[in-house]
DNA sequence: GTCTATACGCGGATAGAC
DNA sequence: GTCTATCCGCGTATAGAC
């Protein structure tokens, strides 16, 4: 690889990596180009030889994302077969489904802000959500199918959990002090979704 | 009142409608000032005569929702013993908050919009996560302090709780055509913060 | 590929006649 | 108070030299 190439490589990388910065500092809308350009030590044209515009730019950050197989949760091969009932098991998905979103936190903010200026369709929210939590809902029509009975139907149910860890990521992984720690989040939201407010006394938490 | 009064009256009152059809139909940032004059019938230049910006427009929606006396949960005497581990008062909590965005939604979609745009405190979210879930908050707080153990901090299960139901509200309230009634909604989100996915065959809903 | 300088459009906001 | 016409700033995107 060429002396120019390699520069060229180290521009678009660079930029890649002060808009991921600013994307969780100010948010996808409050970014502007020159702002990653400037915090990118490259001037403002250059972001064009690179990106043909802010929105092709978080495509190829969510195709970079895809293709660091990181997403554990959305590989096809998946096995529905998990029983979301057993401790160890919810637990599990929500660590995954939490380690993904604190890794590319960048990316799910934008995506996350860039869907509000984007379509206009009016259930656009909630087909995302639906879709997104797919294999949430397969875990729990598995579950209901076995003869468990649910609090509810499924796909709404999975929404609910999608919604409420998605909030609470954007919310609490954006702040440089952390209000609480990783292992602390996972175990209440484990908690909470397994046994409720209530909870089960004679099923304490692995911890305990 | 003279007839001009009253006709200013009037343009003002279309002015707020057709802002706040706009703002469930195609969100608050890609609502232009353009589109709701022209949505009222009347002319671009007159929204200056009754509001001095889009900003301002929303805080005069916001006074009137307060003025509407339409959230009983935050006036300011509400009592925090209440059991929310009890089925009934759960769900009545949920159903105020519920009921509450359903009535104001544009403006909760308004707010929710705008403060992407605004305040970029980087834990801004947060803060304004846990603001808005103090009443939870305090209920919660209750219960512990009377000895029963929660699934975990009573702040970050409020959160929680308001993560959740702000964002299905945002997602199924938007759509003409929902895909669940708000009873069903709240039914298995009672359920769900209740006794969680696991559920307790002892205790039925009261439906059943 | 990268830079500097500039054009363009969109939307918010204003001026002034009626 | 309402209108028509217009201005202006901001951010995106392009042109052209190096």
């Amino acid at each position: 690889m060429g002396a120019r190439r390699a520069r060229a490589a180290e521009t678009e990388l660079a930029l890649k990596e002060a808009a991921g910065r600013l994307f969780v500092e100010r948010g996808y809308l409050n970014t502007k180009i020159s702002d990653i350009t400037a915090a990118a030590g490259r001037a403002t044209g250059s972001f064009y030889d690179h990106f043909a515009s802010k929105e092709a730019l978080l495509t190829a950050l969510l195709a970079d994302l895809r293709g660091a197989a990181s997403a554990e949760m959305r590989r096809p091969e998946h096995p529905r077969d998990h029983d979301l009932t057993d401790r160890g098991q919810l637990h599990d998905h929500l660590a995954v489904a939490w380690r993904v979103m604190r890794e590319n936190l960048p990316v799910v903010i934008a995506v996350h802000e860039a869907s509000l200026t984007g379509e206009h369709a009016p259930d656009h929210a909630w087909r995302s959500l639906v879709t997104e939590t797919d294999v949430l809902r397969d875990h729990l029509e598995y579950l209901r199918d076995r003869g468990h009975e649910l609090p509810g139907d499924p796909t709404l149910i999975a929404a609910a959990m999608g919604g409420l860890l998605s909030t609470l990521a954007l919310a609490l992984l954006r702040s440089p002090t952390p209000a609480y720690s990783d292992a602390e989040v996972l175990d209440t939201l484990t908690n909470l979704l397994l046994t409720g407010l209530r909870g089960v006394p004679s099923d304490p938490p692995a911890n305990a």
